[in-house]
DNA sequence: TTTTTTTTATGATTTAGATCAGTTTTTATT
DNA sequence: AATAAAAACTGATCTAAATCATAAAAAAAA
């Protein structure tokens, strides 16, 4: 039986592949390929920036991002998206036309741009589609609200232990991964300094939680780590 | 022209009453009105429960209500709710089957139990209803996304300010309001503690930026607070 | 009205985590 | 391969904010 806590770590259960394009005829799928196009942006290049104007839906189909809010005093990373997610798509709501955050990439990265009026026509016109968009927004919003806590309430250890269950199970989906990201990064995804990201990793390590090579982190113990993730 | 920061503070422009419903059809009203129930809870009555089964959508009527998420060692809440405003729709997705948060009254509030069965249905028959079901979560994502970055990035008095301007601007209207809610409240609100929110809350009495008596607040120098949650 | 409970308030103390300053290592560039 | 520039790391210091302790005021209950 599932208890009442569904926020142990921020790492949403569901938060699949999209599968919106599935609920569209094949004429829809042509109107949308006919106003589409396919960009490669290499590694650390900015596809889309907080602030201007969202003519187009991202669908990225090959490589790693992530989306944050550029802000003073600092950044704060929103979530990383792994191949074959939409991206951006919070940005499309009634009385908005800009881009809410940045989205940039870790890898080199093919992103489908969709125009935004063929992609907000097709919501207004296919009910199953629109449907399947609001559960993808729904996953998502899930997922934020499990960082949201999890940056507000938890400690330091626990927001480091969450990102790094979360990078293994659901970007890396492997307890060895190999980092594309700064320990910066990891500060900003965790909302605290670098130096603290570096010491805890190091505290990890000494306690034999993780095993750290550059930017090669191995998970050793899992069950131990979910519960630093909890209570931490 | 408008700058590219969109986060001065998380009071989201746009988050209006909810128009969804005007896209039904006649026909389609009587069917959610023949599905759903009229409910009055008193002040401090918990509507929804966090990990209780999501058997309908929560449309608040009259009112007023804070969204939360239960955790150890606190609280967060995600957000202040008025009247005339949907609650809990992040909660449908596929594969979810439980509220997400907690949902209770800080009035006697009126709300309609829309079956979450018929509520679906409706999204996937009615194009134009879906449409506007993704406007309203998006302009809902906005608003989190604001407060996330301010929970995380900005120190308390920024904090602070921040909801009391959200407070004073969104939900009550005006500068001088009656807050139905304890100290405590705007502490889960801002992710701080009580004796902190109580400190700066006299820290800004002290320099003139408000006046407090009891709990009725009148922001006095609303220029300046913008400042303070911005820089803050 | 009196009693109990909750909420607000304030000062003292502690601490988690940031900042600062400097070194080493890695990565990128010439 | 040599040089420059990031990034990773470490220790020392500082500080913002939590916690603790206690009192006063307000609200709720008896």
């Amino acid at each position: 039986m599932a208890r009442n806590v569904q926020y142990q770590n921020s790492c949403a259960k569901y938060l699949n592949e999209v599968t919106c394009f599935e609920q569209l005829t094949e004429e829809e799928k042509q109107l949308i390929d006919n106003n589409s196009v396919e960009v490669v942006y290499k590694k650390g290049e900015i596809i889309c920036k907080q602030g201007s104007f969202a003519n187009h839906i991202i669908y990225l189909q090959e490589g790693l991002v992530k989306s944050y809010i550029e802000g003073s005093p600092r950044n704060l990373i929103l979530n990383i998206t792994p191949a074959r997610r939409m991206v951006g798509l919070p940005s499309i709501f009634e009385g908005n036309t800009t881009f809410l955050y940045t989205v940039s990439t870790y890898v080199e990265s093919t992103v489908k741009l969709i125009d935004i009026n063929i992609f907000k026509q097709l919501l207004r016109t296919n009910a199953n589609f629109a449907s399947r968009v609001i559960d993808i927004l729904n996953e998502n919003t899930f997922q934020t609200y499990g960082r949201f806590y999890c940056l507000v309430c938890k400690q330091l250890s626990g927001r480091l232990a969450d990102i790094l269950l979360c990078l293994s199970q659901r970007i890396f989906k492997d307890t060895t991964f190999h980092l594309p990201m700064t320990r910066n990064d990891l500060a900003e995804l965790t909302g605290m300094s670098t130096e603290s990201v570096i010491r805890i990793m190091k505290d990890f390590k000494d306690e034999k939680l993780i095993d750290v090579n550059g930017k090669t982190i191995s998970l050793l113990q899992v069950d131990k780590m979910v519960k630093i993730s909890e209570f931490g």
